[in-house]
DNA sequence: CTAAAATTAGAACGAACGTTCGAAGAACCG
DNA sequence: CGGTTCTTCGAACGTTCGTTCTAATTTTAG
């Protein structure tokens, strides 16, 4: 019977075990993807019998189940001891990247899988994922909508509001974006360390939002809606593809 | 033999199913993976027996290449049209995330191939593709430094160079950051279109990287070196993980 | 030391995988 | 019409997959 899924705990043989065997697990679905991997590599590069490797979960889904919940609370965790240190906005919203970015360099792997193997889990524990996910989402609109508000004016409607000009969503996403990017390009050996690669996020992203003489239009946008998503049939036209081929002997 | 890879060729009824079945292909490699999608959901999807699939395409692998490189060089050919049209800094840079914003809206399924299965492809064609990427890469990290040359100053070393105290790397990297995690959120139904997306990316970046008042450090850093990658052992000390289990029946 | 509990592993399960083979069907050209 | 070429497919190939069964071994506790 499963107990926590927190921090603590690794007392037990058992728990000391498996936690070393999650590590192993990183390990390889971040290599070959969790599809790409099998038991038998997770066998070979632990050196558990596969067998063996059973008596500690029950099955490959709950392997990355552990792991990505793992990662996800540990992340938010972390932020929020960090985020009590502050009131002001701006600091605020640097801790955050600071947080994210920290784990993203310590911990490049479980960063890849979790990134990756987003959408793998299923209606189980995707959803939990997802719940943990979208309350991940939430604390950055919050610190965004904050800083918009300190910043005084240049927020336009409540939902859809206007952040030098920009929707606040694809601020968040593009912030977002930036940050999980990182596990496809970052190198400890020739990019900066944790701090440095932080603060220029930030840099970037603070500048970005606040508004400027723009080269562009100011901000005239103000038409944007929040992603209740209503169904639909989506027509999808997208067509065209390549040539070429082998022709038959 | 193989003939072409690029646009035309579409005349012969061979290109054509061809054409059609990557389009399926693009569907089921978003959907489940490149590992996690098999050739029978491939053969369901399109209405093509196991077998026949086999008439058009040598194996799995190759369908995938096809896929990206497809994708890529269209990218790469659909921006050296658009480029030519100006020689101003700042607006080739925007044309340049116009067009891979505009590419990522149309073609959001071919976009997470392209991102979500980079490494998999392995010595023959992955090296090809790594080349593609890496022009594709090096035209916007030129673009990035005409800009910052048309800024005049703010420019420290040579290839260390510093854009309003952020490395050019970072940056560019951030840039692809924000747009190749598009396909992970972005809804035509709630978000705005490729153009309206394209600016407000183009912006957060510009505003981004040129120096403005700061909250804090103005910019003291100039100390980053280029990838110049030296081969070593890496350590790589991460440990830590989480507990729980089901513990024996 | 002994007995119970926790831990390991060899061997095998059925299912699904990518790919191939040979023959049958469809299209084309004289 | 017949003959050649292009296109399709059912069936099977060998392999690998995730998982389980059972028994043996190791650790723990009295």
């Amino acid at each position: 019977m499963p107990v926590s899924v927190t921090s603590r705990a690794l007392d037990t043989r058992f728990d000391r075990r498996l936690a070393e065997i999650l590590d192993y697990a990183t390990e390889i679905f971040a290599e070959k993807g969790y599809e790409g991997a099998s038991m038998r590599d997770l066998s070979r590069l632990s050196g558990i019998s596969l067998a063996g490797l059973y008596y500690y979960f029950e099955s490959k889904e709950k392997l990355l189940y552990f792991i990505q919940q793992h990662t996800f609370t540990t992340i938010i965790e972390r932020l929020r001891e960090r985020l009590a240190a502050t009131t002001d906005p701006e600091a605020r919203l640097r801790i955050f990247v600071r947080n994210h970015v920290d784990y993203s360099v310590a911990k490049q792997k479980a960063m890849k899988v979790l990134a990756h193997e987003d959408d793998v889990l299923k209606n189980g524990y995707g959803t939990e994922l997802a719940a943990t996910k979208r309350e991940y989402y939430r604390i950055c609109v919050g610190l965004v909508e904050g800083l918009v508000k300190a910043d005084g004016l240049k927020s336009v409607g409540s939902n859809a509001a206007a952040t030098g000009g920009i929707n606040t969503r694809t601020a968040v996403m593009g912030l977002f974006g930036m940050m999980n990017w990182l596990y496809t390009w970052y190198n400890p050996r020739v990019d900066p360390d944790a701090e440095v690669l932080a603060r220029e996020i930030s840099d970037i992203f603070l500048r970005g939002i606040r508004a400027g003489k723009m080269a562009s239009k100011p901000s005239i946008d103000s038409l944007q809606r929040e992603p209740v998503g209503r169904p639909e049939k989506k027509p999808d036209s997208s067509k065209e593809t390549t040539s070429s081929g082998k022709r038959r002997k």
